[in-house]
DNA sequence: GATGAATGAGTCTTCATTCAT
DNA sequence: AATGAATGAAGACTCATTCAT
C-alpha cells in the first residue's frame, strides 16, 4: 500500500497498524517501537510524546483526506453529485487502505488529544455543503447539523460493517450508490417544521 | 465500618459515570473505587477482576434495553410504527440517563470482553424486524444488513452530536422526528439493483 | 485416610494436602476455605492465624509421628533393629497417607514459624539413640549428628524419589529393606579417626 | 566471592543471597531491586520476569556446576574416586559459596518453573555413572535410582546440617572423607536380591 | 460457628519518558 | 539517529486479617 522508506514513515505505518487494530490506549511505545524494529527511545527523536505521535499522524492524514474530498467535490455543481463522489472517494479509501480509515475512524477519541477549539474538519464542511444548499434552494431547510450526523453516520457505521464482516472484512465500494442514495434521501426529506 | 448495603449498585453507577466519560482504558480500578469511596479491593468482591466489572454491567444494561426495545415495538404493526416507537425510546433513554447511553454506545469497544460468539442484540433485532417486513412486502427487497448500519449510524451519530453539544449536552428527543422520518426514507428507498 | 467430620478436622486435611502439593507459600487462606467449602473468615474461628494454623496442623502431626516411631524402637534391643522398625514404620507412613508424609517434609521450611529454642524431635531422638549405641559399644565412636544428617538424607531423598516418580507416585515399602539396610552400613562404617 | 560490575550480575548476587536466606517466595523483587540499589522496573530490563529470573539463574549456575562435576570425575577410573573427587568438590564449593549452594538446594522448588520434560542433570549423571560401574561389574546390580536417591539425601542433608550449624553455619570439607565413604558403603552393599 | 464486606499493605508487571553514550 | 539502562508512577490483582451481623 505504502512503501515507508525513513524511518518516520515506518513508525507511522506501524503506529496507524496497531492502533487501528487496539485503539490507542491499548497500542504502547514499546508495541510501536518493537513493530517499527527500533528502541522505544528512537520513537522520541522523532515525536515529542505518544500523545504527539498520535495526533501528528492522525491530523496529518485526517487533514489530507479532508482536502482530497473538497478537491472532489468542487467540481461539482449539484450537492446530491458532490455527496456522490464524496461517498465514492470514502469507499475507496475503505478500501485501498483500511487500517488509515480505521485509525481515522477512532477521530472521537483522537480528539481528546486535540489543541483546545480545535474543530474536525470534515463534518464542518459537509455542514457547509449543506447550509450552501439549503440558501441556493436545492434542498428545504433544515437542520443541517442534524443531518450532517445523519449522514456521517450512515457512512461510518456501513464502514464499521463492511469492517467487522466475517470471516474476513468487506469491501465498501459495492455499497457506495446505496450509501449515496440512501444519504441524498435523507438530505431531501428532512424538512424543519 | 461502612454500612452500605448497595455498594454493588454504587460501583455499577460509578463505573458507567466513569467510563460513559473516559473511555475503559482510561479508567482504573482506582478511579472507581475512589468514586465509589471504597479500596480497590473492595471491588473484587464483587467483581471477579476489571474485564468482568465491565462486562457484566454492560451486557446487563444492554439486555435490559433490547428488551426494553422488544416490548415496544412489538404491539406495533407496520415497521413504520415499530421504527417510529423505538427510536422514541432511544431518545427518551438518551435524555433520562445520558451517561448509561453513552457507556452502551462504546458497545463496539466492549465487545473485545465478550464471550465468544456473542452477538449484538439490538443490530440482530433491528435486522430481523426489516427481513420481515422485505418478506412481507412492506419494503422493497434489500440487503438488509447494510439497512441496519445505516439506522443504526443515523441513531448513534445523532446521540453523540448531541452528547458533544456546546456549551453543554442537548437534549435527543426534539430529533425524534426528524430521525425517525429519516430512517423511514433510508429504509423504504433502499431498493437492491 | 481419614474421615474428617468436623470443620476443624476438614480445615486440617484441607491445608496437609494443598501444602504438600504447592508449599506453604503458594497456599493461601482463600484456598483452603474453598477447598473446605466456607469462608476464609470462618478458619479464623479455628486457629489464631496462618502461622498458627500450619504450625498447629505440622507440630501436632510431627509430634504424634515421633510419638509413633519411639513406641516401636522401644521394644527393640539393638539399634539394627531398632532402626529397621522406624525406616518400616516411615514407609508405611508414607504409603498410608502421602499427602501427610509430605507435608512433614516440609519441616525444614516450617521451622521458621517454630517457637524459639524449638528443637526437632525425630533427629534429636535419632542422634539420642546413636550416641546411645556408641556409648554400649554397638557401633563405633562417630560424629553421631553427622551420622543423623546422613540417615534422615537417605529416608528423606528416597522418599522424595518415590513421590516424584513417573507417570505417578510409587510405593516406598518395597524400598525399606533396602534402605535399612544403607543406613546400617553408614553407621557401623561411620569411625572417627 | 564475586565482585559483580554490571548490574545484570549484581542482581544475580543479590536473588541468590536472598532466595538462599529465604525461599523464592518469600522474596520480592522489590526485595531484590532494593538490594541492588535500583527500582523494580529496571529488573525486567534484563529478566523477563520473576520466574525467569529465578530459572536463568537456578539453571545457568546449575548446569555450570554440573559441568564442574563432569569434568572432575571424567579423569577418574573407578567409581570410588570419582565419587570422592565430585563429594570434595561439592563441599569445597558449599564453603566457598555457600549462598549459592543453597539457592541450588532448592532445585526441588525451583523446578515448577522448569521447561516441560526438563531433567535434573545432576541425578541423572549420577545415575548413569552408577549403572555404568554396575555394567563392568564394579558394583552389584541394584536399583541404581534408589542409590542415587540415597547418596544424593546423604550429601543434601549433611549440607543443611552444615547450613543451620549453631551459632553460625558451619564448614563441609571435614566431612567430605567421611561422606565419601559412607556413600561407597551404600552403593557397594546396595544388592537386588 | 460462620458469613459477607471491607481494608491496607503488598504482589508482579507495564507504562511513558529521560539521559548518557 | 539510535541505543541501553534506568526511573517513578501507575496498572490490575491478591493477601492475611478484621468485624459487625
Amino acid at each position: 500500500m505504502t512503501r515507508p522508506q525513513n524511518t518516520r514513515e515506518k513508525i507511522e505505518r506501524a503506529a496507524i497498524r496497531l492502533i487501528a487494530a487496539r485503539g490507542i490506549d491499548a497500542v504502547s511505545m514499546r508495541d510501536i517501537a518493537g513493530e517499527v524494529g527500533v528502541t522505544e527511545a528512537a520513537l522520541y527523536r522523532h515525536f515529542a510524546n505518544k500523545n504527539a505521535l498520535v495526533w501528528d499522524i492522525f491530523s496529518a492524514h485526517y487533514d489530507a483526506f479532508a482536502h482530497e474530498l473538497a478537491a472532489l467535490h468542487g467540481p461539482q455543481k449539484t450537492l446530491r453529485a458532490k455527496l456522490a463522489a464524496m461517498i465514492s472517494a470514502c469507499c475507496e479509501f475503505f478500501d485501498r487502505d483500511r487500517d488509515l480509515f480505521t485509525f481515522l475512524l477512532l477521530a472521537q477519541h483522537i480528539q481528546r488529544l486535540a489543541p483546545k477549539n480545535y474543530q474536525a474538519a470534515l463534518p464542518a464542511m459537509l455542514n457547509d455543503l449543506l447550509a450552501a444548499a439549503v440558501k441556493r434552494g436545492e434542498i428545504p431547510t433544515q437542520n443541517t447539523e442534524i443531518t450532517t450526523a445523519m449522514v456521517m453516520g450512515m457512512v461510518l457505521q456501513t464502514a464499521l460493517f463492511c469492517l467487522y464482516q466475517k470471516p474476513r472484512p468487506g469491501k465498501m465500494q459495492p455499497h457506495a450508490a446505496a450509501l449515496s442514495n440512501a444519504c441524498w434521501q435523507v438530505i431531501k426529506n428532512h424538512e424543519r417544521k
